[in-house]
DNA sequence: CGGGATCCGTCACGATACTG
DNA sequence: CAGTATCGTGACGGATCCCG
């Protein structure tokens, strides 16, 4: 959320755009995960952009964050109900994209990445 | 539509990500449209941008290019039916985020730009 | 009218190393 | 464990000029 937007589509881009907004979201759902979880869970990401990510969720409303003032540290992130409700967007965008891959030639479909089976 | 997805949601946002396509396929909405016409819908853009956009959703399946062998040239874009349906996406998005943007400080939306009515 | 070609700045994203 | 700091790169987006 930056500048103003003409229309909710921009607003909507600006929230979950980017390459790893909405798979750290659909990770978070349905239950809080703790930092190092989210590093594992969202293959391939470094630890600059994740906590680069999460921040901006945390400014955008969207992610709650819940320090433990523990030895060790541990932080807890989790979905505020403007998150959650983004998740019913998520799904039907989901479902558009697989039903895309399989008519634009199937190849596309990567079988040996780990399924992410909560898409959908 | 490039590599390979393990998510349907990333061949969605692969598709209609970016700052342009979204604008440009609800331009396209309903009637086809010459590419003069779309200069001017598309607030801001330049002509680089708006060619380069057309030519990757062309190649992605979503919209259909008509050149009429004219003088002056004639070209018409329109959706293709899997353009169409993405539309069906487009709207929910849409008031996903007008619900969001009045709900996290109204400030931010644009009044004195043009009012674009057919979103939603 | 409907493009194409070129040059260029910014910034999203990434790799690596270090810290309380 | 959960970050922070620094540096590098390429794709994205824009400005400008040219063409059939």
């Amino acid at each position: 959320m930056r500048e103003a937007y003409s229309c909710g589509l921009e607003a909507t881009f600006d929230v979950i755009g980017g390459k790893w907004k909405f798979v750290i979201l659909w990770r978070l759902h349905p239950e809080a995960r703790r930092f190092g979880e989210l590093k594992r869970l969202v293959v391939g990401i470094t630890e600059k952009m994740l906590i680069q990510q999460l921040r901006e969720m945390v400014a955008d409303g969207l992610v709650h964050r819940r320090a433990y003032p523990e030895i060790p540290p541990r932080v807890e992130y989790s979905l505020t109900p403007m998150g959650i409700s983004l998740k019913d967007l998520l799904a039907p965008m989901c479902e558009w994209g697989s039903r895309y891959i399989e008519q634009m030639g199937g190849k596309d479909l990567c079988p040996e990445s780990e399924p992410q089976t909560e898409c959908v």
